[in-house]
DNA sequence: GGGAAAAGACTGTGATCACAGTAGGTGCTT
DNA sequence: AAGCACCTACTGTGATCACAGTCTTTTCCC
């Protein structure tokens, strides 16, 4: 049974999209996964896949095969493709390298961020922060994204930005669905204010402070989450993919 | 031009060797990388790997794919495939990834580690030093590889180790043809014997510090070395693949 | 003889088909 | 009515072909 609810066209986004049909599959994969559009213990199929995009199954294959390098996605024994669950262990895991990384972006990005970039910064934190307040938390979610994304890019490292792209792929399922109800969350933007004024003032190893303190902060908030997998003997409930 | 020169079948080695051809091409291009086989600047074609290993160019194309998105191949505009070469600046953030890393690593890996693991290491360590004072390089490299691997694999961290092997494979080339040579390599084992002690001591923070004067003593090798590219305008030498 | 143009070889990419294995559903048998 | 077997639908995988580029080499003309 194949269902297109919405066969979209993957150009539909920016009409001058460059690159191999795969190029843009990954892609748009990549930002499906950070946006939350897949759930943890989802099943998805190629056809399923290709089918929802538009494209023919070939090219999601290869961008599927990545996404599983990249450990945003799963293949069991059975060689059905999952989305991963989240264990507490693994989160912490997960926390505990983001902090190692993105502290060392954070003071190479100190040394190098220009006033121009500082300011674009300031902004995302801003929209990211209103919409918050108006309790829009899946947008404040990605805009938090960006505003961690602007200062890492700062840092220009070649090697530090794929990998810790690679960590929010991977954490991204399990923090949408763990934070996109605006239960129980009571952000503020303290230590973004913070970084920002440690950028100004050129002081890495407090920016790099003030983001672990952020990252922790975000740490509370995950782990009281009920959300997380028993183990390796969990009940199925192997959601169906929608596409 | 399709020159054969050892078609090798892939299922060499270990008469029982399971999974997909592409989880073994995969496998077997990873072990390559990291051991030197590959050098710099090489350019690599699809159908010539596929001859050599003896499949189909199928396989060969995702596994490909999977290595350029952990950055171990690149992909030039022309939309050919090479080897990366290695800039001074990328290699000082990759051991400062890998100082991070590993040094999480370490820490973990010393609260778990089992004594029978530890004689384990220390057995990988002697056969590393032996193979350095024979001169052969080449081994000592590899072995020392697998003293790095077997301490973190005691940590059991499933998001650590995939992200420190992907350190080692993007650097493995640059690091063979850096290292194989005998001419100023003075290596001493003296920070591995401090890690080993550490273990035995169940001193977390001291086998931290062991691993990352390691991984300095790496850096200090490394950074001498002749190797680098210029930087993008740096002279064409496309070395062809030999498959 | 030198330079421009065309032909050739070879590249990665995408589509389509065949295949083996699995899961789930249906119908028959006991 | 319950249990078992078969059968259908669907999965990922691999192979093969076609195609549009690029780069090299050859060939023709000035």
């Amino acid at each position: 049974m194949i269902r297109r609810i919405a066969a979209v066209a993957i150009r539909r986004d920016s009409a001058a999209q460059q690159g191999s049909v795969e190029d843009q599959v990954y892609s748009e994969l990549r930002d499906r996964f950070m946006s939350g559009v897949y759930l943890p213990g989802e099943v998805l199929t190629l056809r399923n896949l290709a089918a929802n995009l538009g494209v023919s199954p070939m090219p999601v294959r290869q961008a599927v095969r990545c996404l599983i390098v990249e450990g945003a996605l799963e293949m069991l024994p059975n060689r059905t493709m999952q989305v991963p669950r989240m264990t507490r262990d693994r989160l912490a895991e997960l926390l505990s390298v983001r902090r190692a990384l993105e502290g060392l972006a954070t003071e190479a990005a100190c040394r190098v961020v220009t006033p121009r970039q500082i300011l674009a910064i300031e902004k995302i934190h801003a929209l990211s922060h209103k919409a918050f307040e108006s309790g829009e938390m899946r947008r404040s979610l990605v805009m938090n994204q960006r505003f961690h994304f602007a200062l890492y890019e700062a840092a220009q490292s070649s090697v530090l930005m794929p990998m810790i792209q690679g960590l929010w792929l991977q954490a991204g399922p399990f923090m949408h669905l763990a934070l996109s109800s605006t239960a129980g969350m009571r952000w503020d933007g303290t230590h973004h204010l913070e970084l920002l004024q440690a950028l100004r003032d050129g002081d890495p190893t407090e920016a790099r402070l003030a983001i672990e303190r952020d990252i922790n902060k975000t740490a509370e908030a995950l782990l009281v989450t009920p959300h997380f997998a028993a183990g390796r003997t969990e009940a199925p409930e192997r959601r169906v993919a929608r596409g």
